[in-house]
DNA sequence: TGAAAATTTTAGCCTTGGCTAATTTATTGG
DNA sequence: CCAATAAATTAGCCAAGGCTAAAATTTTCA
């Protein structure tokens, strides 16, 4: 039990990080820089936990910035966004291919994005190319 | 985007609340009490860490217990701890019902379980009960 | 241009959830 | 029964991630 748990606890300490540089990249590649203000609104937290956050991403390589200028993606920076963005549409897809409407589909996905693993992506992946996979319970309910 | 990340920031506030809840009916079920260690060990934390987070839950009025003493749940803690085992079950049935392997499946079900909404956990029941979407398409069809 | 508005930063505070080390209390075996 | 062991608590530390209020900087527009 306690790796499992490890990996909860390792999973939440990126997530935030994982919000941030997806958020980044998408506000350089709609209206060209993301600034505090941005991530701000975008999060719902004041600019004073944005400029907080951001430095800490700095510090871990996947920011940077300078005072008073906008907030741009390292390239592992970029690259993580570009996983997480991936995942996140997976996730979101896969959610409204098994019936969940569009808007709980967005905001599960959200939260649920961080604690996907690379085999759970795969299967998710699978099912949306190639559809579900072997019929069990249904067919064996018809066949009682 | 705000609500969907405040939503996020209020789950992963109850995630360990949730994740103790469901560990100590868990032990008292299984063994007849929940004791520090148990839940050290439970979750590879130290008994500090673990004696700090019961104070907690104390205050949040989901656990009961005194100095020295076994570890229980008031009927609060019980009602949600019966939410989470049976949600959690639902995910991880459901991670393997789409071909992810069982370890995995309860890897991530650990991680997701916190972030699924009433919405996508009746989905997941429901394929669980009646198969896949598209399929029950294919009896009903088949039945007419 | 220069004053008002917007944005960003700083300082200082808080809770959560971790840790270690030392102490206290219970339990167990010789 | 009491000493050794195990379990639990306490004290004090830390980082993450929130906040407010005030100061500094940049931008905007009259």
């Amino acid at each position: 039990m306690d790796e499992v748990h490890i990996r909860t606890r390792r999973d939440h300490a990126s997530e935030i990080a994982e919000d941030y540089v997806e958020a980044i990249a998408e506000f350089v590649a709609v209206k060209g820089s993301c600034r505090s203000v941005d991530l701000a609104e975008c999060f719902a937290v004041t600019p004073a936990t944005v400029n907080n956050t951001v430095a800490r991403l700095v510090r871990n390589g996947l920011v940077i910035t300078a005072p008073y200028q906008p907030i741009g993606l390292t390239s592992k920076g970029r690259k993580l966004a570009l996983k997480c963005k991936e995942r996140h549409e997976v996730v979101n897809a896969f959610l409204i291919a098994i019936g969940v409407d569009a808007g709980t589909a967005a905001a599960d996905s959200e939260g649920i994005e961080h604690h996907i693993s690379k085999t759970t992506l795969a299967a998710m992946k699978k099912i949306l190319a190639d559809g579900w996979p072997a019929i069990s319970i249904a067919i064996e309910k018809q066949n009682e």
